[in-house]
DNA sequence: GGCCCAATGTCCGAAAACGGCTAGCCGGCG
DNA sequence: CGCCGGCTAGCCGTTTTCGGACATTGGGCC
């Protein structure tokens, strides 16, 4: 039984959820791999889940640029030490599958990779979305391309945040 | 790791460089299509070097109108018949890029020799400009239409060398 | 353990673009 | 008419670009 709530961002309604040790989650509404929240409870009042509703609101105003927040994501080694890895590229920049597989100690294993990116639980928050194809391609995102388009034209340049439909 | 080393001509600085077996390179500076010369060694006393320089002071000052130095240019089978076939064109005088085609052994393909002229790692050594249009239009040269009209002058009358600006 | 799948990367062959060209045409001039 | 300038369509190696095939790794499922 999770603790969970949801928060409207430009660029669609976001749900996060709370874990034991910190935030487990955060997908887009509909998006791939989402989980069942069957059994989940509405819990607004949360604290976590209010820092984390704060952090975000801050992001998308650019008034932040890295979260701080206890993360509690779930997945196997391999997976754990993708998704650490991400959050370790810095806002603005991207690098390629083949450059984090290198980064999470299995250079030649971008294709694993490319797959363990594809369900990181923590959205946004581990920015999964810098990653790109080597040739700069954007190649796949859980939330859509054009979101991803949209968060790294966010990031990179000055002007709004605006999802090209 | 090749070895190199510069010649100041009345139209110009001159970048030398030695191969393996002979002279490999003749560039201005600022040429188009200049190689590279990241790691090369600066070698005045290279006597291969030192020999192409004189023979150079010599055809500015008037005293040499053929060269006399082991070549070793690099390229296709194709733009080494052509360059082989540039080198055969005399002192003072001009060929189309129509005729070059056809003593290099392959009439009809003039355009694609002007494109293997253009090539010509031994500028002056490898008299391309002694290459023109069929209408006697000057069309093209690497270091700039302005020296291949001055070599052209200097090589037919015997006015000193000057570079119009 | 075996098999299939995936938000990749690399390589290679085919196709298209790119020139330091040219001969042929056409209209404008004197 | 004759000359000239500009335009066009073929010309042909080289270089770049593009698309498809294939090698590859780890997870999830049985």
């Amino acid at each position: 039984m999770r603790e969970y709530d949801t928060f409207a961002s430009p660029i669609g309604n976001l749900l996060l959820a709370a874990g034991e040790a910190g935030l487990a989650g955060v997908w887009f509404e509909r998006q791939k791999h989402r989980p069942d929240r069957a059994g989940w409870k509405r819990a607004p009042d949360n604290p976590l889940l209010a820092r984390a509703r704060r952090q975000l609101a801050e992001y998308f105003a650019r008034r932040r640029r890295e979260f701080d927040l206890p993360l509690d994501s779930q997945g196997t080694p391999f997976q754990r030490a993708v998704w650490k890895a991400i959050a370790g590229v810095p806002y603005g920049t991207t690098i390629s599958y083949a450059e984090l597989a290198r980064r999470a100690g299995h250079p030649g294993a971008m294709r694993a990779v490319g797959a363990a990116t594809g369900r990181n639980p923590l959205g946004i928050i581990v920015p999964c979305h810098r990653i790109v194809g080597a040739d700069g391609s954007l190649t796949g995102y859980a939330g859509g391309l054009a979101r991803k388009r949209a968060l790294l034209a966010f990031e990179s340049g000055t002007n709004d945040l605006l999802l090209a439909v």
